[in-house]
RNA sequence: CCAGACGGCCGGGCGGUCGCGGCCUCCGCAAGGGGGUCGAGGAAAGUCCGGGCUCCACGACGACAUGGCGGCGGGUAACGCCCGCCGGGGGCGACCCCAGGGAUAGCGCCACAGAAAGCAAACCUCCUCCCUUUCGAGGGCGGGAAGGGUGAAAGGGUGGGGUAAGAGCCCACCGCGUUCCUGGUGACAGGGACGGCAUGGCAAGCCCCGCCAGGAGCAAGACCGAAUAGGGACCGUGCGCCCGCCGCAAGGCGGGCAGGGCCGUCGUAGGCCCGAGCGGUCCGGGUAGGUCGCGAGAACCGUCCCGCGAGGGGCGGUCCAGAGGAAUGAUCGCCUAUGUCCGGAUCUUCGGAUCCGGGCGGCACAGAACCCGGCUUACAGGCCGUCUGGUCCC
RNA sequence: CGGAGUGUGGCUCAGUCUGGUAGAGCACCGCGUUCGGGACGCGGGGGUCGCAGGUUCAAAUCCUGCCACUCCGA
């Protein structure tokens, strides 16, 4: 109950993904994590893109579907409150075996995570 | 069985687990949750044509400009699309490809080569006659355009007659033109007569002829409508003076002084601003934003009738995505289907074919954004039907 | 959604309107010059004209359909 309500919350607006371009990013694989930390509410929020360097319309979209799933099943156990994750979809996310393209996630959500905690 | 032509269709199925979007419904103060139901394509694509729809413009009709189209007859809401037919070309054939008419309405172009590129003419050459002659030939007045050569194209073609040599000069056939008859709705086809080659090609060069087109696009457009600024009306309160301009006037505009405010506070000095309004209530336009437009239709399924066909009509049934930058995914199993490899068996025209078992690989192009009809382009693999040419057997 | 333009040697561009020979600069190669290099001089090679059809005797050029890229307007 508490994990669904976890990454419900999504980023639409244009604005909301320019405030996270200069956050620090981690890229691994197929897949590139920006992550950025808002002060004002606890609960984790996640965006999603992929340029028309992927492809067609199929392609990004089918992209998008790979990371918004991987994101769901890792994200409620990696994700720190409090911050906005946008992931950005590199050449051969669509091709990337499934297991794979979960450790690039993980490995980049865990990277983030110790950046957080060791630096200032 | 092999090779090929044309047309149509599919483009995985079933079941777990975890998830997504719309709508309905129930629980809940709310956040949210439960249940039900529906949820991408043949091209949704490119945006190349044609329409619906909406707004704008516009008396009617016509003309001009610009753009498009072009055999004939149909289909259609319409089309540059589709169907049938005509003509030309290709293929043994099934079948495929192409095309409006006009070059005597006019303008323009036809490089190089060639004597000559549209005016007809004559480089080599052919022939009669005449002259010269070293007897090889050369020159001249004429006749002619058959042959050579150039070219994409040289003023009909083939054959025969004819002639000094030749020529539609004459004849036959073909082609071309004019005219008549017959068939066909028509494009056109068939036939007869006459003419006697005159009139080359390019109009996807300009152009002529006929036909069709008002413009923009769902970010169209309609409705609701915050904050801020500005406009108007009313109420309350306040309103000194001078100069200039406009105006019949009420009044308006500009400038100056008095006065007021600000530069943290006080005093002094200085600067800037206001200088006739200020406050309140209400009204209208309108931005952000929201709602509608927004899916029951040139719809789909079945069936019957008309038509060669495109298609049209009748009857019965069904409701079938619609939202925001945008929802169908992830994963597992089985089945189906297929490619390749290995092993075994059978047949063999020694190329191979079929069957069984196992391993490996494995779903193409691609995602609705107002909606339809077309066109074009992309597409792994597979299925069905009709037809053609071969080969073998009965 | 609507509109405009570009594609030619390795690079930057002419040539397309008005159809017949594809050209310029830089770059590259060879030779000369120099002790050597650069510069300079001479000579040379290199292009499916984005792709596919069509018109024409003949297409980079004309027509049609695709592909890629760029730029405007709402």
């Amino acid at each position: 109950m508490a994990d669904a309500a976890f990454c419900i919350k999504r980023l639409t607006k244009r604005a909301e993904f320019l405030a996270c371009a200069k956050a620090p990013y981690c890229a691994r694989g197929a897949v590139l994590i920006q992550a950025r930390r808002r002060d004002e509410a606890a609960l984790v929020r996640a965006g999603f893109t992929a340029t028309k360097r992927i492809g067609g319309a199929v392609e990004r979209n089918r992209a998008k579907r790979r990371l918004r799933e991987a994101a769901r099943l890792l994200l409620p156990e990696l994700a720190r409150p409090g911050f906005d994750y946008v992931f950005v979809a590199r050449g051969g996310v669509t091709s990337r075996p499934w297991p794979r393209l979960l450790d690039d996630v993980k490995s980049a959500l865990i990277r983030l995570a110790a950046e957080r905690d060791s630096p200032i």
